[in-house]
DNA sequence: CGTTACCTGAAA
DNA sequence: TTTCAGGTAACG
Protein backbone atom coordinates (compact mmCIF):
# COMPACT_ATOMS: atom_id res chain seq x y z
CA UNK A 1 0.00 0.00 0.00
CA UNK A 2 1.76 2.54 0.97
CA UNK A 3 5.04 3.98 -0.45
CA UNK A 4 6.81 7.21 0.55
CA UNK A 5 4.84 9.57 -1.01
CA UNK A 6 1.84 8.00 1.03
CA UNK A 7 3.73 7.93 4.07
CA UNK A 8 4.99 11.85 3.40
CA UNK A 9 1.34 12.84 2.96
CA UNK A 10 0.36 11.08 6.28
CA UNK A 11 3.46 12.88 7.93
CA UNK A 12 2.46 16.04 6.47
CA UNK A 13 -1.04 16.40 7.13
CA UNK A 14 -0.45 15.35 11.02
CA UNK A 15 2.48 17.38 11.91
CA UNK A 16 0.82 21.07 12.47
CA UNK A 17 -2.05 19.17 14.78
CA UNK A 18 -0.30 16.32 16.66
CA UNK A 19 3.09 17.81 17.36
CA UNK A 20 2.92 19.55 20.83
CA UNK A 21 0.52 17.37 21.98
CA UNK A 22 0.77 14.55 24.72
CA UNK A 23 -0.61 11.32 24.13
CA UNK A 24 -3.25 10.95 27.20
CA UNK A 25 -4.26 6.94 26.67
CA UNK A 26 -3.44 3.78 24.21
CA UNK A 27 -6.09 1.53 23.30
CA UNK A 28 -6.52 -1.47 21.25
CA UNK A 29 -9.72 -2.05 19.70
CA UNK A 30 -11.27 -5.19 21.27
CA UNK A 31 -10.34 -8.51 19.76
CA UNK A 32 -8.10 -6.98 17.33
CA UNK A 33 -4.36 -8.11 17.69
CA UNK A 34 -1.83 -5.50 18.71
CA UNK A 35 -0.11 -3.01 16.32
CA UNK A 36 3.07 -3.04 17.82
CA UNK A 37 5.43 -6.04 17.27
CA UNK A 38 7.19 -6.67 20.51
CA UNK A 39 5.22 -5.25 22.98
CA UNK A 40 1.64 -5.60 24.62
CA UNK A 41 -0.67 -2.93 24.39
CA UNK A 42 -0.40 -2.51 28.02
CA UNK A 43 3.19 -1.99 27.72
CA UNK A 44 2.75 0.31 25.24
CA UNK A 45 0.21 2.10 26.99
CA UNK A 46 2.83 1.76 30.03
CA UNK A 47 5.85 3.97 27.94
CA UNK A 48 3.94 6.09 26.14
CA UNK A 49 1.07 7.60 27.87
CA UNK A 50 2.04 11.25 29.06
CA UNK A 51 4.37 11.72 26.97
CA UNK A 52 4.69 14.60 24.84
CA UNK A 53 4.97 14.22 21.25
CA UNK A 54 8.21 16.37 19.75
CA UNK A 55 8.32 15.83 16.34
CA UNK A 56 6.60 13.62 13.24
CA UNK A 57 9.30 12.79 10.69
CA UNK A 58 9.74 10.05 8.10
CA UNK A 59 12.70 7.93 6.91
CA UNK A 60 11.76 6.00 3.43
CA UNK A 61 8.18 4.46 4.06
CA UNK A 62 8.74 4.45 7.73
CA UNK A 63 6.52 7.23 10.10
CA UNK A 64 8.37 8.45 13.05
CA UNK A 65 6.87 9.98 16.42
CA UNK A 66 9.68 11.55 18.57
CA UNK A 67 8.36 11.62 22.08
CA UNK A 68 9.32 13.53 24.87
CA UNK A 69 12.08 11.45 27.10
CA UNK A 70 14.10 10.46 24.36
CA UNK A 71 11.78 7.80 22.66
CA UNK A 72 10.59 7.12 18.95
CA UNK A 73 7.69 5.00 17.94
CA UNK A 74 8.28 4.44 14.33
CA UNK A 75 5.29 2.96 12.60
CA UNK A 76 5.41 1.08 9.25
CA UNK A 77 2.06 0.66 7.28
CA UNK A 78 2.71 -2.05 4.75
CA UNK A 79 0.06 -2.79 2.70
CA UNK A 80 -2.89 -1.46 4.31
CA UNK A 81 -1.99 0.34 7.33
CA UNK A 82 -3.43 4.02 7.69
CA UNK A 83 -3.16 6.55 10.75
CA UNK A 84 -6.22 8.96 10.66
CA UNK A 85 -6.47 11.80 12.96
CA UNK A 86 -10.48 12.13 14.04
CA UNK A 87 -12.60 13.89 16.35
CA UNK A 88 -13.84 11.69 19.40
CA UNK A 89 -16.55 10.18 19.22
CA UNK A 90 -16.32 9.59 15.05
CA UNK A 91 -17.59 6.34 14.35
CA UNK A 92 -14.78 4.04 14.12
CA UNK A 93 -13.06 2.77 11.40
CA UNK A 94 -14.00 -0.85 10.02
CA UNK A 95 -10.50 -1.83 9.97
CA UNK A 96 -9.45 0.20 13.75
CA UNK A 97 -6.82 -2.05 15.73
CA UNK A 98 -5.59 0.70 18.20
CA UNK A 99 -5.35 4.44 18.74
CA UNK A 100 -3.13 7.11 20.13
CA UNK A 101 -5.53 9.63 22.59
CA UNK A 102 -4.30 13.14 22.87
CA UNK A 103 -4.72 15.62 25.15
CA UNK A 104 -7.37 17.71 23.67
CA UNK A 105 -9.89 14.39 22.78
CA UNK A 106 -8.35 13.70 19.60
CA UNK A 107 -7.71 10.15 18.44
CA UNK A 108 -4.89 9.12 16.19
CA UNK A 109 -6.46 5.81 14.75
CA UNK A 110 -4.39 3.06 13.18
CA UNK A 111 -6.68 1.17 10.98
CA UNK A 112 -5.01 -1.93 9.38
CA UNK A 113 -7.01 -4.70 7.22
CA UNK A 114 -4.17 -6.89 7.07
CA UNK A 115 -2.34 -6.47 9.82
CA UNK A 116 1.04 -6.69 8.14
CA UNK A 117 1.42 -3.00 9.71
CA UNK A 118 3.88 -2.89 12.36
CA UNK A 119 4.82 -0.11 15.59
CA UNK A 120 8.23 0.13 17.00
CA UNK A 121 9.20 1.80 20.44
CA UNK A 122 12.72 2.83 20.33
CA UNK A 123 15.57 4.91 22.43
CA UNK A 124 17.92 3.82 19.53
CA UNK A 125 16.22 5.42 16.28
CA UNK A 126 19.65 5.02 14.14
CA UNK A 127 19.89 1.50 15.40
CA UNK A 128 16.42 0.58 14.06
CA UNK A 129 16.84 2.45 11.00
CA UNK A 130 20.29 1.09 10.36
CA UNK A 131 21.05 -0.45 6.76
CA UNK A 132 17.71 2.09 4.98
CA UNK A 133 19.12 3.53 1.75
CA UNK A 134 19.31 7.29 0.60
CA UNK A 135 16.06 9.70 0.14
CA UNK A 136 15.62 10.09 -3.42
CA UNK A 137 14.15 13.39 -3.08
CA UNK A 138 17.63 14.76 -0.86
CA UNK A 139 19.28 17.17 -3.28
CA UNK A 140 22.85 15.39 -1.90
CA UNK A 141 20.94 12.13 -4.16
CA UNK A 142 22.54 12.04 -7.15
CA UNK A 143 22.87 10.00 -10.32
CA UNK A 144 26.19 9.35 -9.30
CA UNK A 145 25.16 7.36 -6.19
CA UNK A 146 22.24 5.77 -8.34
CA UNK A 147 24.64 4.51 -10.36
CA UNK A 148 27.42 3.40 -8.25
CA UNK A 149 24.54 1.42 -5.58
CA UNK A 150 23.31 -0.24 -9.35
CA UNK A 151 26.97 -0.65 -10.03
CA UNK A 152 27.70 -4.63 -10.90
CA UNK A 153 24.83 -6.12 -9.84
CA UNK A 154 23.02 -8.66 -11.92
CA UNK A 155 19.57 -8.67 -10.75
CA UNK A 156 16.47 -7.25 -12.51
CA UNK A 157 16.07 -3.23 -12.22
CA UNK A 158 13.21 -3.91 -10.77
CA UNK A 159 14.33 -5.77 -7.78
CA UNK A 160 17.20 -3.67 -7.43
CA UNK A 161 14.77 -0.17 -7.13
CA UNK A 162 12.68 -2.10 -4.36
CA UNK A 163 15.39 -2.65 -2.42
CA UNK A 164 15.30 -0.18 0.56
CA UNK A 165 18.92 -0.53 1.05
CA UNK A 166 19.51 0.95 -1.72
CA UNK A 167 17.15 3.82 -2.51
CA UNK A 168 14.77 4.14 0.22
CA UNK A 169 10.96 4.34 -0.04
CA UNK A 170 10.18 3.22 -3.58
CA UNK A 171 7.30 0.85 -4.00
CA UNK A 172 5.96 -1.16 -7.27
CA UNK A 173 4.09 1.58 -8.12
CA UNK A 174 6.31 4.28 -8.47
CA UNK A 175 9.29 1.79 -10.11
CA UNK A 176 6.91 0.58 -12.71
CA UNK A 177 5.97 4.49 -13.24
CA UNK A 178 9.31 5.63 -12.74
CA UNK A 179 11.02 3.05 -15.31
CA UNK A 180 8.31 3.75 -18.01
CA UNK A 181 8.79 7.38 -17.91
CA UNK A 182 13.14 6.57 -18.00
CA UNK A 183 12.20 4.15 -20.87
CA UNK A 184 14.01 1.23 -19.13
CA UNK A 185 12.63 -2.32 -19.51
CA UNK A 186 12.15 -3.42 -15.64
CA UNK A 187 14.40 -6.82 -16.06
CA UNK A 188 17.13 -4.94 -17.31
CA UNK A 189 20.00 -6.42 -14.75
CA UNK A 190 20.64 -3.41 -12.74
CA UNK A 191 24.34 -3.11 -13.70
CA UNK A 192 23.95 -3.15 -16.80
CA UNK A 193 22.43 0.51 -17.69
CA UNK A 194 24.18 2.98 -19.21
CA UNK A 195 25.26 6.72 -17.37
CA UNK A 196 22.47 8.27 -19.75
CA UNK A 197 19.89 5.64 -19.04
CA UNK A 198 21.00 5.77 -15.32
CA UNK A 199 20.46 9.75 -15.58
CA UNK A 200 16.73 9.38 -17.21
CA UNK A 201 16.17 6.90 -14.18
CA UNK A 202 17.13 9.11 -11.52
CA UNK A 203 15.26 12.22 -12.72
CA UNK A 204 11.89 9.98 -13.09
CA UNK A 205 12.38 8.50 -9.95
CA UNK A 206 11.97 11.97 -8.53
CA UNK A 207 9.38 13.31 -10.93
CA UNK A 208 7.32 10.45 -9.90
CA UNK A 209 7.65 11.07 -6.11
CA UNK A 210 7.20 14.73 -6.21
CA UNK A 211 4.32 14.33 -8.08
CA UNK A 212 2.90 11.59 -6.52
CA UNK A 213 3.63 13.97 -2.85
CA UNK A 214 1.33 16.84 -4.55
CA UNK A 215 -1.47 14.66 -4.88
CA UNK A 216 -1.54 13.43 -1.92
CA UNK A 217 -0.64 9.68 -2.44
CA UNK A 218 -2.45 6.70 -4.73
CA UNK A 219 -5.46 5.76 -3.32
CA UNK A 220 -5.42 2.16 -5.43
CA UNK A 221 -7.27 0.72 -2.44
CA UNK A 222 -6.24 1.35 0.83
CA UNK A 223 -4.47 4.80 1.42
CA UNK A 224 -5.69 7.82 2.73
CA UNK A 225 -3.57 10.42 4.23
CA UNK A 226 -3.56 11.40 7.75
CA UNK A 227 -7.36 13.76 8.08
CA UNK A 228 -8.83 10.28 5.91
CA UNK A 229 -8.72 11.85 2.52
CA UNK A 230 -8.17 9.80 -0.70
CA UNK A 231 -4.80 11.10 -2.86
CA UNK A 232 -5.34 11.50 -6.61
CA UNK A 233 -2.30 10.02 -7.91
CA UNK A 234 -3.99 6.91 -9.25
CA UNK A 235 -5.68 9.15 -12.14
CA UNK A 236 -2.17 9.89 -13.25
CA UNK A 237 -1.00 6.17 -13.56
CA UNK A 238 1.09 5.80 -16.75
CA UNK A 239 1.25 2.30 -16.45
CA UNK A 240 0.78 1.00 -12.95
CA UNK A 241 -3.11 -1.22 -13.12
CA UNK A 242 -3.54 0.15 -16.86
CA UNK A 243 -2.94 -3.88 -18.45
CA UNK A 244 -4.26 -3.72 -22.11
CA UNK A 245 -5.07 0.21 -22.03
CA UNK A 246 -3.10 2.07 -25.00
CA UNK A 247 0.27 3.40 -23.60
CA UNK A 248 -0.14 7.33 -23.94
CA UNK A 249 2.91 7.81 -25.19
CA UNK A 250 2.85 5.27 -28.59
CA UNK A 251 -0.41 3.64 -28.12
CA UNK A 252 0.93 -0.32 -27.45
CA UNK A 253 -0.80 -2.21 -25.16
CA UNK A 254 0.50 -1.87 -21.77
CA UNK A 255 1.56 -5.27 -20.96
CA UNK A 256 1.69 -6.81 -17.00
CA UNK A 257 4.30 -9.56 -16.21
CA UNK A 258 5.37 -10.76 -13.28
CA UNK A 259 9.17 -9.45 -12.16
CA UNK A 260 11.18 -9.48 -8.58
CA UNK A 261 7.70 -11.10 -7.31
CA UNK A 262 5.36 -8.30 -8.33
CA UNK A 263 3.16 -7.51 -11.01
CA UNK A 264 4.86 -5.32 -13.30
CA UNK A 265 3.47 -3.10 -15.55
CA UNK A 266 5.20 -1.70 -18.83
CA UNK A 267 5.08 -0.46 -22.31
CA UNK A 268 6.71 -3.28 -24.29
CA UNK A 269 7.43 -0.61 -27.22
CA UNK A 270 8.61 2.60 -24.91
CA UNK A 271 10.34 -0.24 -22.91
CA UNK A 272 12.29 -2.71 -24.82
CA UNK A 273 14.58 -5.29 -23.24
CA UNK A 274 16.99 -5.00 -25.58
CA UNK A 275 19.02 -1.35 -25.67
CA UNK A 276 19.53 0.09 -29.62
CA UNK A 277 22.66 -1.66 -31.25
CA UNK A 278 22.08 -4.87 -29.49
CA UNK A 279 20.71 -8.08 -30.99
C1' DC B 1 18.88 -14.35 -5.84
C1' DG B 2 13.60 -15.80 -6.24
C1' DT B 3 9.83 -17.76 -3.52
C1' DT B 4 6.90 -18.18 0.51
C1' DA B 5 4.60 -16.59 4.57
C1' DC B 6 2.24 -13.27 6.98
C1' DC B 7 -3.52 -11.65 6.85
C1' DT B 8 -8.00 -10.21 5.01
C1' DG B 9 -11.05 -8.93 1.54
C1' DA B 10 -12.44 -7.70 -3.25
C1' DA B 11 -12.83 -9.00 -7.77
C1' DA B 12 -12.45 -12.18 -11.58
C1' DT C 1 -13.15 -20.93 -6.33
C1' DT C 2 -9.11 -18.69 -7.46
C1' DT C 3 -6.26 -14.81 -7.86
C1' DC C 4 -4.54 -10.63 -6.59
C1' DA C 5 -3.30 -6.62 -3.57
C1' DG C 6 0.77 -0.34 -2.37
C1' DG C 7 5.63 -4.60 1.95
C1' DT C 8 9.09 -7.05 3.94
C1' DA C 9 11.24 -10.86 6.70
C1' DA C 10 12.50 -15.50 6.49
C1' DC C 11 13.69 -19.30 3.78
C1' DG C 12 16.27 -22.37 0.41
Amino acid sequence: MPEMPEVETTRRDLEGRVVGRTIADVRVAPGAPQPQAPLTPEQLREAVAGRRIEDLDRRGKYLIMALSGGLFLILHRRMTGNLILREAGVPPERFLRGVLVLDDGTELRWEDQRKFGRWVLTDDLAGALRGLGPEPLAETWTSADLAATLAGRTAPIKAALLDQRRVAGLGNIYVDEALHAARIHPERPAGSLSEDEVRRLHAAIREVLEKAIRLQGSSARHHVGGLGQRGAMQEQWRVYDRTGEACYSCGTPIEKTRVAGRGTHLCPRCQPYATAGER
